[in-house]
DNA sequence: TAAGAATATAACTAAGTTAGTTATTATTAT
DNA sequence: ATAATAATAACTAACTTAGTTATATTCTTA
């Protein structure tokens, strides 16, 4: 399951990326923005912080910066970073196949049908989602 | 995310597709011969049964048995069975898009991605899973 | 240098989900 | 009748999610 915190960090990135390159903004006029709840931008900051892609100036006139190019950042990476790996199934998670070797030919399955499912978000980048925004307005 | 009780949904339906057509199994068979907790086999019948897949006989003697060609059943349509309609992301199961249309974008995305994996799982029926069994062993 | 503004981190909580248990009822062969 | 079996429903412990609360740390500017 993709949580509400993984959309979350992607619409955070998305709104970094959609001001001029090198602008900050702060915690609390994302969460403004974007209507999230403050303290959760909060911690999701955190999150993007750690992946390298934002960085952060405190004391007054501080805020975030996005500063890795928004075109390199595809959404699986995102989703990975706030929610950990992704496992459609819990057998996914867990490095072992099941004990019953014999009855598990569900694990390939599994597999080949997340895959899938990933490929669909490792095509999509902040950068679309900016200019799909964009479009829109 | 699919649980185990849709694994254990398909499992139950491999072993009973992989005895000769028309046979009887009880619930504690299945049970004993997939290590499943008999009292979750029991659960899962019900819903095998609801589906129009299964017919249980009761008393002495008695037993279920699969009434459905086992190449017409497909695997997304067991987890639908068991799991209820699937939902990568929360927001794709209320069917109203977020209040914040402006900046979901997001939803088109989760749901071709969702759409990718389903196809995988649409593709694979109970049959062909019995027919890999017989391969391994 | 002290105060205010911001990031950073950790602990806590309510609601919901998952996996499984327990208990009860209904049906049928012997 | 009774024992074996399916069918149904209610309950529970552990975990996850989404969010809150509290506190510590750092930087800037007045």
């Amino acid at each position: 399951m993709i949580t509400k915190k993984a959309e979350y960090a992607i619409i955070i990135l998305t709104e970094l990326a959609s001001n001029p390159p090198g602008t900050t903004v702060t915690s609390k006029e994302i969460a403004f923005r974007r209507s999230i709840p403050v303290n959760l931008v909060v911690q999701l900051l955190a999150v993007l912080k750690e992946a390298g892609w934002t960085e952060g100036t405190r004391g007054p006139a501080g805020g975030i910066r996005l500063i890795t190019d928004p075109e390199k950042i595809n959404l699986r990476e995102v989703v990975e970073a706030a929610d950990g790996p992704m496992g459609i199934t819990r057998c996914l998670f867990s490095s072992a196949p099941c004990r019953d070797q014999k009855h598990c030919s569900l694990r390939g399955i599994w597999s080949r049908a997340q895959q899938e499912m990933l490929k669909v978000l490792e095509e999509v980048n902040i950068k679309d989602l900016v200019e799909a925004a964009a479009l829109e307005a």
